[in-house]
Parts: structure tokens; sequence; C-alpha cells
RNA sequence: GGGAGCUUAGCUCAGUUGGUUUAGAGCAUCUGCCUUACAAGCAGAGGGUCACAGGUUCGAGCCCUGUAGCUCCCACCA
């Protein structure tokens, strides 16, 4: 068969996956053996493959290739999250673009057009997976809104409520007017913004102070347009300038209320005037202050940040405050600041940094804002479960990297109540039903519902009671994910949920750790009384070369499937592990790919040398020794047990960029720059069939080695090498055999003196095609033994002979002990050779005497391990052996 | 504001309980090669006061203290 000038990812990826597919070798049903489980952190349902994907499930993919290959029952299970928000945005938007506006469909026409875009968008991501050589079990696809899911959610739900672990309450909640819906504080981020700092006057309610020349107090606040809400001013009680303020009333301008000026610590002095505007319904200290001195709380901003006098309407306002009803938040602050400023009493504004908080999903700027939420009491939750936080910090859950327990403690020993409910359609909708008094009951449906009611109000018909209209948050399904998708929730104790549960690894982002990781521990020690996970191992964030975040609005989140597309799965899966060292972010760069690329050509250039062999292979024994590269075998098989045993280790420890990188260096330097090359026969010369199946076979190990990184071309080769029946996916590693050690100084010592002559040679201009004649002066000859005839080919030398004194006329080199003399028909340059020789002594000198000085000190030899000072005096004798061989070689210049 | 971590070659990183030559790798750079598997390649080379300042020790990239810079997390002073 013509094998292509290069490798060709595109023509072999598909068939082998599905190859893979249809040997069922990704599926995984309970048996005998140990198993290793991975549940998939479920993407968006209707997300497209990112970098960081690519990355997690790269890693998910190498792990679960390794435990297929070392005799585990690998179960990976995919599935996808239904991301409430997430997709409820997109759908919302879906149908504006078609015109139709959410609040003109009622709930279950809205869903049916939610289901309808999930059917179509849906799992996209998990096609895309595919490609990347995923070795997911596809029929244990799960999704957080199928209907066994559902009812877990709903579940666990009137079982915590039922602990009395989930409360209903009025709650200061961070609002998104956009996604009209309660946030976590999870999901709120805190950007910069440039805002402006207004210093509003508040004149006294009594004349007697404005006669006596000062008028009121001023109060420096970002947020003008809250004014109408305010219910007192706050100073600290040791402020010297206010404290005979306090207690006196002043008049919130435009609307004409009168407050107290009241005294508390909260307040910072010399922050702003040290006079602090205090509206408990629009943020959350005011809230704090509110509750503690028993303030009103007026709302004056509807759900969708626009102005509302509906709590204002006893006071009966006047126009002014009517004409702003409608206003939006942002627009009434300029109005409001102007008409201040109209009355004089808005005294100057400042630029002003000002931290302000946006919802992840929409970027909506955050109202604070009390409402009715559902909340889990999440200390009672911890007093409950104190192995979430035990299992962690004693590693019976290991985290890599570790540091990041730290961060996992203080959350969880500064744990908040957890806000489950949105505002929203798409997700699990609260089971808790409502009568026309607002009274409610917690029950899984209508029917249980209504009986609960009944028995304490026989009158009330089944008609009077609704359902809560919003649905849980998202995390509230995912929390359940390890124990869901093998139906450990909705049918506790099954058989599968047994032997899978729990689960081995989790590899997931850092940015989760409390939103996921946290949550699925508590849950696991709930409803299991188990961990969900052995390790967790966290990736960092992926970023561009110049360590930015990826991100939509920089561009420069590469295409992913145009880059597998251009450079093949194996190339990119290398080029993103190569550059993730473990626990750290990474950043990638496009030419990491393009040397995955290379990889694989160089793959496919080795075996397209081993199959230009295969017509010209002569029997074992017909050649003669020194053509039989017995030395080329020996070092090989152990230097391969060597590597291999490094990457079982780092495998252990989740280092797998660095186990990439030995094993790429195995396979080019080792295996093609030197073994092959030291096994390669002459132009059109026959090979020795023993090395020649030999090679075959370091060659299989060398793609089952690779094979959980570059699965596709490791495949393909695997079957070019030989007609098989077997697959390399599922092929078992062998046990490791330990490496001799001694064999493999010896192939040291030969790669020094190689590289040593070839640089001679290079200095000096001696073509490649020029031969040269090697005189050897070594004490120890014998090392020389079975790599005569490598250390010949490889610098192109006529003939090697052992000398006992220099030969006249030659280039001397010194490596190790040794001086090599090299012999050839061109003219030397002897100042060349002086200048490396010198140099040579220079570095041997300085050595020297940081070791005496080291030997000469008394208390180093008192002190130190007696191998120690002994390998300093093995170190001393060693370069003055040497200093004197370069010394003589000096003098014989 | 609180906490965690980082700082080693131009770049990205290794460096295992302090002692295996005066610190390693990949990429990039430079030199020479179209040598019959591979120029997306081969051969070779150069490049580092281990952030800075102290300290402990016979001995420090590694341990301790301080300083500077960077990153992340938490909090959110209006």
């Amino acid at each position: 068969m013509e094998l292509t000038k290069n490798f060709e990812p595109k023509a072999i990826e598909n068939k082998w996956y599905q190859h893979w597919l249809d040997k069922k070798y990704f599926n995984s049903t309970p048996d005998a053996r140990e198993p290793y489980t991975i549940v998939i952190p479920p993407p968006n349902v209707t997300g497209v493959l990112h970098m960081g994907h690519c990355l997690n499930n790269s890693i998910q993919d190498i792990l679960i290739r390794y435990a297929r290959m070392n005799g585990k029952n690998a179960c990976w299970v995919p599935g996808t999250d239904h991301a409430s928000i997430a997709t409820e945005t997109k759908v919302v938007g879906m149908l504006r673009e078609r015109g139709i506006i959410k609040s003109s469909l009622t709930r279950d026409e809205f869903l049916s057009y939610a289901w309808e875009w999930k059917e179509k968008y849906g799992g996209i991501i998990l096609q895309q997976l595919k490609k990347l050589g995923c070795s997911l079990d596809w029929d244990r696809t799960s999704f957080t809104m199928d209907d066994d899911y559902y009812k877990a959610v709903i579940k666990v739900f009137i079982d915590l409520y039922e602990k009395g672990l989930i409360y209903r309450g009025k709650r200061m909640v961070n609002w998104d007017p956009d996604g009209q819906t309660a946030l976590s504080d999870e999901e709120v981020i805190f950007k910069e913004v440039d805002a402006k700092l207004y210093h509003v006057t508040y004149k006294f309610a009594d004349a007697q102070n404005s006669a006596s020349g000062v008028g009121g107090i001023t109060v420096a606040t970002t947020r003008p347009e809250t004014i109408l809400g305010d219910v007192a001013i706050c100073v600290n009680p040791t402020d010297e300038r206010y404290t005979s303020f306090v207690g006196k009333e002043v008049i919130v301008p435009i609307i004409n209320r009168k407050i107290k000026i009241i005294a508390d610590e909260y307040v910072t002095a010399d922050f702003g005037t040290g006079a602090l505007k205090v509206t408990p319904a629009h943020d959350k200290n005011d809230n704090m202050l509110g509750a503690k001195h028993h303030l009103k709380a007026i709302d004056t901003l509807d759900i969708t940040g626009k102005f509302t006098a509906g709590e204002l309407m006893e006071e009966n306002p006047s126009q002014q405050v009517l004409d702003y009803v409608g206003m939006d938040r942002f627009a009434l602050r300029k109005k409001i600041a102007a008409d201040i400023a109209a009355i004089g009493q808005l005294e100057k504004t400042e630029d002003y940094k000002s931290q302000v908080g946006t919802s992840e999903r929409t970027g909506a700027v955050i109202e604070n804002k009390l409402s009715l939420q559902w909340f889990i009491d999440m200390n009672k939750f911890m007093e409950r479960n104190p192995e979430a936080l035990q299992s962690v910090l004693n590693d019976e859950i290991t985290f890599h990297p570790s540091k990041l327990k730290n961060t996992y403690k203080y959350w969880l020993e500064n744990i908040k109540d957890w806000c489950i409910s949105r505002q929203l359609w798409w997700g699990q909708q609260i089971p808790a039903w409502y009568d026309a008094d607002g009274n409610y009951e917690v029950a899984a449906t209508k029917e249980e519902a209504f009986e609960k009611f009944k028995s304490k109000n026989s009158k009330l018909k089944i008609e009077d009671i609704s359902q809560d209209e919003d649905v849980l948050d998202t995390w509230f399904s995912s929390w359940l994910w390890p124990m869901e998708v093998f139906k450990g929730v909705s049918n506790p104790g099954n058989a599968e949920a047994n032997y899978y549960y729990p689960s081995t690894t989790l590899v997931t982002g850092q940015d989760i750790i409390f939103f996921w990781v946290a949550r699925m521990i508590m849950a696991g020690y709930e409803y299991e009384d188990k961990k969900p996970f052995n390790d967790v191992y966290f990736t960092g964030m992926v970023r561009d070369k110049q360590g930015r975040k990826m991100s939509k609005q920089l561009g420069n989140s590469p295409d992913l499937l145009g880059l597998i597309d251009q450079y093949g799965a194996d190339a990119t899966r290398f080029g993103i592990m190569i550059s993730s060292p473990a626990g750290n972010d990474l950043l990638f760069d496009e030419s990491s790919l393009e040397q995955g690329r290379n990889f694989n050509n160089k793959m496919w250039n080795a075996l397209k040398l081993i199959k230009m062999w295969e017509g010209r292979i002569a029997d074992s024994g017909q050649l003669t020794v020194d053509s039989n590269g017995g030395f080329a075998l020996d070092w090989f098989e152990n230097r391969l047990n060597e590597v291999k045993a490094s990457v079982d280790g780092l495998r252990k420890e989740f280092k797998l960029s660095e186990a990439l990188k030995i094993i790429y260096s195995l396979v080019w330097d080792d295996f093609c720059s030197w073994y092959l090359e030291w096994v390669k026969p002459g132009f059109e010369q026959p090979i020795d069939s023993a090395v020649y199946k030999k090679t075959v076979q370091f060659f299989e190990q060398l793609m089952q080695l690779l094979h959980p990184y570059m699965p596709f071309v490791t495949e393909e080769i695997y079957h070019l090498l030989e007609e098989r029946k077997d697959d390399l996916c599922v092929k078992q590693f062998e046990n490791i055999v330990p490496a001799d050690t001694q064999i493999l100084s010896k192939a040291v010592l030969l790669k020094d003196v190689i590289t040593g002559i070839r640089d001679v040679r290079n200095k000096q201009q001696i073509k490649p095609k020029d031969a040269i004649v090697l005189h050897i002066q070594s004490e120890d000859e014998n090392v020389y033994d079975g790599i005569k005839t490598i250390l010949a080919k490889q610098v192109n030398a006529t003939s090697i002979s052992f000398t006992k004194e220099p030969v006249p006329g030659t280039i001397t080199s010194v490596i190790g002990k040794d001086k090599f003399f090299i012999e050839t028909e061109q003219p030397l340059d002897t100042g060349l050779q002086k200048d490396d020789l010198l140099k040579e002594l220079h570095h041997l000198q300085g050595f020297l005497i940081s070791v005496e000085k080291k030997l000469g000190n008394e208390k180093f030899v008192q002190n130190a391990k007696p191998e120690v000072v002994a390998l300093e005096q093995k170190k001393r004798s060693d370069a003055q052996e040497k200093i004197r061989i370069v010394e003589e070689s000096l003098a014989a210049l």
C-alpha cells in the first residue's frame, strides 16, 4: 500500500470513531471489574464547543481511556444542562426575532417553543465532542430536564422542605431587571465603572438651624434615583461634625418626606461627606441598617428597573413625582440629579470609580431588591453534613491542585443561604401551591397539595389553588448530577448507582468550585451519605497567548471545529494538552497545534520508513553482528520501560501535560532520531528480521502509550504496522518492567560521544559526506564494546581504533574522560580547537575550585552525610582527571 | 479591605523530604545541511546572579523574615 506524503487526519477520524462506536468500546455495564466513572460537567444544552470544553473534555477522555486500557470498567457519562437563565434568554431572543414577545405567551406556549429550540439546537455540543474523539458512553446521555431527572429535583426540594432546610422569605436579593429574575451572589460579577458621586443637601426640618446658617446635612451618593425611597440619614456616632445633628429631622428633596438623622458605626466618617442616605429597599447595607433601626423600606423601582410610585401613593405625591413614573433608573438618575440641582440642593458632583454588580448572564446592572424567594438554610445544611468540609480537608476527596482546598474551606465556613428560586419558566417549577390568601403547601402534585390544604380549610376547591410561577436555580438540579445520571435520586439504591457511585474523578473549571463542586459534595452526603467523587481535577482558565481571557468581545476565541478541520483532532488535543500544565491556566497558541500536526507527520514518516523495510527482511543471523543493532534493541527496550514508569507516575498525579511531553520526546528523539537511525540499514540493504520485528513492537508500544492523548493517529498506525483484529482503543497495558540503568547510562555515553564528535565536525566544517577516521584513547576500552558500529555509523567514521597516545595531525576532542582523535583529509583549524579546549579548561577549573572549597571546609566534612562527602571527592578527582586530559591535549597542539 | 498563590532562558513551564558536576525541557533564536522516512525535516550551538534584600545552615532555586510586582478568590465604602 502506498502511504500519503503526510498524515491526513480527516480521512481516518470518522472511520475510527465509527468503528469504536460499532464495537461498543465506550459502553459500560456493571460487571466484576472495578469501575472508573467520570460524569461530564454538563455543558449548556444550547452551548457550542469552546476552548474551555475542549481542554476539560480532552483531559477527561485521556483519563477514561487510560482507565479503559488499564483493566477498569470505564464509564464516562455525557449529558447537558438545561441552563435555565442562559437558555431562556436565548429563546426569548429567538422569539423576539420572530416578532413574538414572551409576555404575550402563556407559560405552556413559551415552554413548547423552548422545547422546540432544545430539540433543534440542543446537544450540538455533544456531536462536537465526538469530533474531538471523546469516548463517552452515549447510551447514557442525560439531560437535567429529563422526566426522571425533573422528578428527582422536585423530590429533593420537597424532602429538604420537609426537613426544614428550605424556607420562603422576603429578602434582599440580587435582581436582574433584564432577565427579571433573582440571582444568587455567585452569579453577580462586580465591575468597575466610571460613576459620579452626587453631593446632595437635605435641609433641616426645623427652621432654627437654617436660621443659624447651617442649612442641612450633605450626603454623597452614586444613586440619586433612589432618593425618594430614603428613610433616614446615617452618620458615625463618633463623627464630631454631626453628633449634634443626631436625632434631628431633615427633609428629603422632591418628595418632602421628613426623616431622622441616626447614628451607626457602620458609616465611615472619612468616606464622602461622612453622611449616608439610607434606602432600605434598594441597597443591601441600607437594608441591614433599616432592619437594625426599625425603618420602613420604600420601594420605588419595579421589576424592570423603572420608577414606580406605588408605595409612595399614601404620601400623596406631587405631580413632579408622578411624572417620574415609568422612567428607567439610569434616565431617572440624571433627571433627579438635575431636579435637585434646580432647587439648589446639589452641592457638587465628582467623578468616582464605582464597583457595580452585573448579571453573569445578561450583563445588566443588578438592583438590590426586596422580594419573596425560596432559600436553603445552608448553615443548617452544613450542620447535618459536616463531612462536606472534612472530606476535602483530609483529602478523602482530593483536590488537584490542592491549593483550592483553602478557597473551598473559606467559602464553606462563611456559607450564606442559597436563593434557589428564579423568576423564569424554563426549569423545574417550584412544587409549592398557593390559595387566594397566600397560604402555601409544598407537594409534588396539585392533588397532593390540595389534600394538604383541605385538612386545614375544608371549603377550599382545587381550582382555587395555583402553583408557584417560579423555577428552581439550575444548580439546584446540577448538584444531583453524579447521583441522578444513574437514577440514584429518583430510584435510590439501584444496582447501577451502587456500582458507579461514587464516581472516580471529576474534571471541571475552578470557576465553578462553589456553584457546582461544593454543592455536589453537599448533596452527595445528604442523599447517599457518600462523597460524589474521589479526585477533583480543576482546570485553569483558557487565555490567549497574551494572557487575556477568551471572550466574545475580544474576538480571541478560536473556532474549534475550524481548528480540528485544519489540524486534525489529535493535533488539537496535543496542542491543548502540551500547553496546559496541571492546575495552571492554559495559554492557547495556535502554534502548539502546528507542533501537534508536525508530530503526526513525524510518526507517519517513521511508519513509512519501516514500511519500506518490509520487502527486504533478512533472516536473523545471516547478517553480521555489527549490523544487527543489538545494543539499539536492548537500549530502546529499557528506555521504553523507563518512560512507561514515569508516565504512569505522572498520570497518577494528574500531570498529563508532563506525561505527554515525555512521550513526545520518547517518540521523536529517542525512537526517531536515535533508535531508527541506529538500526536503519544502508541504502537498499536488507534488515535483520529480529530487528524488524522488535522495531514494529516498539512502535506499537509507543502508539499504545500515546493513544489516550492522540487516539486517531495511533489507532491508524497500529493497524498499518501489521494486519490485526484487535484495536488499540481497548488494548490492555502490560505490567511495567524496571529498566536496566547500566544499559541506559551506556546509551547516554554513546549519545554524548556522537554529539561531541558531530559538534567538532560542524565546527571544523567537515561536510556530512566526508568520512573521518576515529581514534579513541581511553582507560577503559571495554566501555565501547557493542556500540562501536553505531558510533562509526553516526559520525560517519570509516574506522574506529584505540590508541594509547595522541595521534598527530588530528583534531582532539575531550568527551567525558576519554580523548578522541579525529583524522580527516581536510586542513584543520587548530585555533578553533584551542579555543574550545581553553573554554572547557576554564569551566573545569572553576568547577574544581568550588568543589575544593567545599571539601576544604571542616564543618562540611564533619556534618555532611558520608555519601555526600564521597560524592564531592569523586567530583574532585573526576575534575582533576579531566583537567589533566585537557591540558595534555592543549600541550599537544 | 481580607485571603490564597505566583515570580527560574526571549516565551511557556519542570525542578520530588536542602547536597548527582556551575539549574533542565519545549517553543523561539543562531549556524550548517534539499544526507533515499520526514525542510511541517536533519545535525549542532548560544542563552539563566533562579524577582529583590536579609537570615538559618557546612551547604539554599528549594526553609524563615521583609520588600516589590503579577494573578486569582472573597468582601463591596454609600
